[in-house]
DNA sequence: AAAAAAC
């Protein structure tokens, strides 16, 4: 199965192969051709999966005929934060490079005047967060009656950030008749309750798979007091083979004191939180990605559905306080068939916490003791990410073939995804399905889109 | 207990 067989056009086709995509993943071939036909789709799906491509490639080709008219958006496509906006719009940009689209990031924290610039022009696809769209469209600068085509990604994650209110407002301007995908991770209730009352007759795709049974990801605890944890991590970061690493924590101020403590110290490190203005964060994730840096100290708002290659360390400088959070943070490492490491530093008081995390994943993480403690393991068994071993800091550009393969390229852990849910009890499978696949999603290497009303294609 | 998202 090629992607050939999917029903998709010649100069897409194109666009995938350059990106040196072959084999489309499981949701990708079931997805793809319902879509192209027209169909609504409840995809259960995480990042990881190839979710992405399974709705843009179907969308551009879908898109390909008719054009748009001004502040009239044709297709609309909802993501719960900034960055996984931006994300999903330089796959368009990537896969619609042989179309003429249009298309417009609407996201807070940038200028509203070049997205309203963009709009007046006409586009054919919108990628939006609710806050920005909702303001917008209540200052008249969109209508969305010629949107016949709707995306909700991440649902469930809409949920969490309670933005299903906003959404269902969305719906409700939006033509009766259209198309609409709708992508989650899980299905809890209420988003089960959006599905029946904005799609219809929906194809469900699922696509699970067992997130921390990912082997890819050294899982290790380091035991530590609250006072030490900053010489703890400076001491793992100096004498592990740390290569490129997200340092994670619970609060922007930690974030904050972290970083600039890192930085004063000598390493090459930025950091991304809530609180910082939008250009800057796109900012230190271009200087993360490129390679001009090699740490990133976090928040949250960077453990989901983000898909930065090569990332060898994931580091919890906190436990964090919900367990999901702790599988989608580590699942920023071992991502593209590579492994990674992902090490947890914990003080007696974690121990609730860790519990919790024990628990879900079904696992008891190791501990580092002693002088093992001192010393962050490698990744092994490597291929591609143990190349750069000596030099710390990436440049830009050239990667690893494997790093930068397709999600249908990679080699990918094919659990049977059908047999084992059939197996098992609904129960566990809900709860496992609420993590983050040990994969990546498709990747956002480029630079940091411009976010306004892009041309694409030639 | 936090973080995320509009101005």
């Amino acid at each position: 199965m090629s992607f050939a067989d999917l029903g998709l056009s010649d100069e897409l086709l194109r666009a995938v192969g350059e990106s040196g995509y072959d084999t489309p993943t499981p949701i990708q071939r079931q997805a793809i051709p319902s879509v192209l036909m027209g169909r609504d789709l409840i995809g259960i799906a995480q990042t990881g999966t190839g979710k992405t491509a399974s709705f843009v490639l179907p969308m551009i080709d879908i898109l390909a005929q008719g054009r748009s008219r001004a502040r009239m958006p044709r297709s609309l496509i909802l993501e719960p934060t900034r960055e996984l906006a931006a994300q999903v719009a330089e796959n368009f940009e990537k896969y619609g490079k042989h179309h003429k689209l249009s298309m417009a990031l609407l996201i807070g924290g940038v200028s509203m005047g070049d997205q309203q610039k963009a709009l007046e022009k006409g586009v054919d696809v919108l990628i939006a967060t609710p806050g920005r769209l909702m303001d917008l469209f209540g200052r008249g600068k969109i209508l969305l009656t010629g949107c016949g085509l709707l995306v909700i990604d991440e649902a469930d994650r809409m949920l969490d950030m309670g933005f299903i209110p906003d959404i269902e407002e969305i719906c409700t301007k939006l033509p009766a008749t259209r198309q609409t995908l709708l992508f989650s991770a899980t299905m809890p209730p209420p988003i089960k309750k959006l599905a029946d009352k904005f799609l219809s007759n929906p194809k469900a795709i699922e696509v699970s798979r067992p997130a921390t049974a990912n082997t890819s990801i050294d899982q290790r605890l380091v035991r530590t007091d609250s006072r030490k944890k900053k010489d703890a991590i400076v001491d793992l970061l100096r004498a592990g083979d740390v290569k490129t690493a997200i340092i994670f924590s619970n609060r922007k101020t930690t974030v904050r004191e972290l970083a600039t403590s890192l930085k004063r110290r000598g390493f090459a490190s930025g950091q991304i939180h809530g609180d910082m203005e939008q250009p800057e964060r796109l900012k230190e994730l271009d200087r993360f990605k490129t390679g001009e840096i090699n740490i990133l100290v976090a928040s949250d708002v960077a453990a989901r559905g983000l898909d930065i290659k090569g990332v060898s360390h994931v580091f919890n400088y906190d436990v964090p306080w919900h367990p999901d959070d702790y599988v989608h943070r580590i699942g920023r490492t071992g991502r593209a068939g590579a492994t990674g490491v992902a090490i947890t530093l914990a003080t007696s008081e974690d121990a609730e916490h860790l519990d919790a995390i024990e628990k879900l994943t079904g696992m008891k993480i190791p501990a580092m003791e002693g002088a093992a403690a001192k010393a962050a393991p490698e990744p092994k068994g490597g291929r591609a990410e143990r190349k750069e071993k000596a030099e710390p800091k990436r440049r830009g550009g050239k990667r690893a073939q494997s790093e930068d393969a397709p999600a249908a390229a990679r080699e990918e852990p094919r659990r049977e995804e059908s047999r084992r849910s059939r197996e098992e009890p609904r129960r566990a499978r809900e709860d496992r399905d609420s993590r983050e696949p040990a994969l990546v999603d498709e990747g956002w290497n480029g630079p940091v889109p411009s976010f306004l009303g892009t041309g694409f294609g030639h």
